[in-house]
DNA sequence: TCGTTTTCTGACCGTATGGTCAAGGTCGAG
DNA sequence: CTCGACCTTGACCATACGGTCAGAAAACGA
């Protein structure tokens, strides 16, 4: 049936236009939210006429679903750092890094869930209750067996879970308030790296986490 | 020239009138955001005609900004806990347990002050050049007095506070989330009081602070 | 080249929104 | 009681929004 997209012409400006859709809806919703985003400023960001939007993406909804879809996947991903670690110095570490590469690179994408999330997820509600809980429960063993390794001080997973996500998130999300705190700057690439080593030193001391200390001797 | 507020039953009635949609304001415009929340429907929860809404604000402009000045000044007066502290276990432990009291207590008002800063800070752009710019240099101060004093380890002040901006703040924006980890229920005071232990226990012992050991022996 | 499918777009539509207004109601001071 | 100030509200308005559609244009397969 569906013949399985050929490297036409066509093919091609249809994956570019919904490219440029796409990455204008990101910036728009990040910026004013769904309610004040409108489909004639994506279409003006992205360069085409708003109806052309709809023959893309039939809904104002669905353009939106897609988006918040695109930051779920990327933080999935970065999550598998998580787990090929052999202990919370590595796997913490990694995922406290891969997360705040993520706030710096698509801070528009974070922003879009934290108001998705903050308005109560009235669209991506499943993937809380079935993806993200699994994704929580799978990292929360792994904390577990951490602990009951020695290899970190008995916290509690989740509380951990949330404190990693609300601090490296925080550097997207509220941006805008830690670059007027900078003298009006964004952070330079050394700010960058300084805030990814803040971050990672408090945490990672804050947990008792040892790099694989017993071991060696 | 104004007399100022006798307690006439006009005053009374003007002053349950803003109190009520006020919060009505606040949570609307936490759940939909600026651009999603419709006079109407603060009218409808305040239990008031919306005619009768911008006899008090005259626009959603104006209402919007009230509701954001009532939140920044709890959160500036929940900093007191700060500077009265003669070491970070005490200060920063009670400005955990303030901020995560603010959280619990003022969700909506929380989420408002996120959304405004995440789309920009379009309208307390003022307030974060000054009041919060001061108020921050000041207790980065107090950090680093403490540091100096062997209170606590060398961090870096501001990402120190971002931190603690961040996990605390969380627990209300991102409480939709957290509230579906939980198995669709809201946090028990039980849980509550688990989080604050454990974002305190981790920070603290993130930064080294000692609760005042050197002095006692 | 020709017919078909996909893409593009200006013009249009119904609705919902922020805001206005004028008329009527209520209260307090003297 | 009376008058002026304050409060209330249904009806109304202009605008802007999401979405539709018909027809033109472009790309494709044969």
């Amino acid at each position: 049936m569906a013949a399985p997209d050929r490297l036409t012409k066509r093919n091609a400006i249809r994956r570019e236009n919904e490219r440029l859709i796409l990455a204008a809806a990101e910036k728009v919703f990040a910026e004013a939210g769904f309610g004040g985003a409108t489909m004639q400023l994506i279409a003006d960001m992205a360069g085409l006429p708003k109806a052309n939007l709809h023959y893309y993406f039939a809904t104002k909804e669905e353009l939106y679903r897609k988006v918040v879809q695109q930051i779920f996947e990327i933080w999935l991903h970065a999550a598998e750092s998580f787990d090929k670690a052999p202990g919370p110095v590595e796997g913490i570490g990694a995922y406290i890094d891969a997360k705040m590469e993520i706030s710096r690179r698509h801070p528009f994408g974070s922003k879009v869930w934290a108001s998705e999330v903050m308005h109560g997820a009235p669209v991506i509600q499943d993937y809380l209750e079935t993806t993200l809980r699994d994704w929580t429960e799978g990292r929360a063993a792994v904390i577990r067996r951490w602990i009951a390794e020695g290899k970190m001080a008995p916290v509690d997973p989740h509380h951990l879970l949330y404190m990693l996500w609300a601090t490296t998130q925080h550097y997207a999300d509220f941006g805008h308030q830690i670059e007027t705190l900078n003298g009006g700057r964004p952070l330079s690439a050394q700010q960058w790296a300084r805030a990814k080593e803040s971050v990672k030193a408090i945490i990672l001391k804050g947990i008792g986490a040892t790099p694989a200390q017993a071991d060696i001797i």
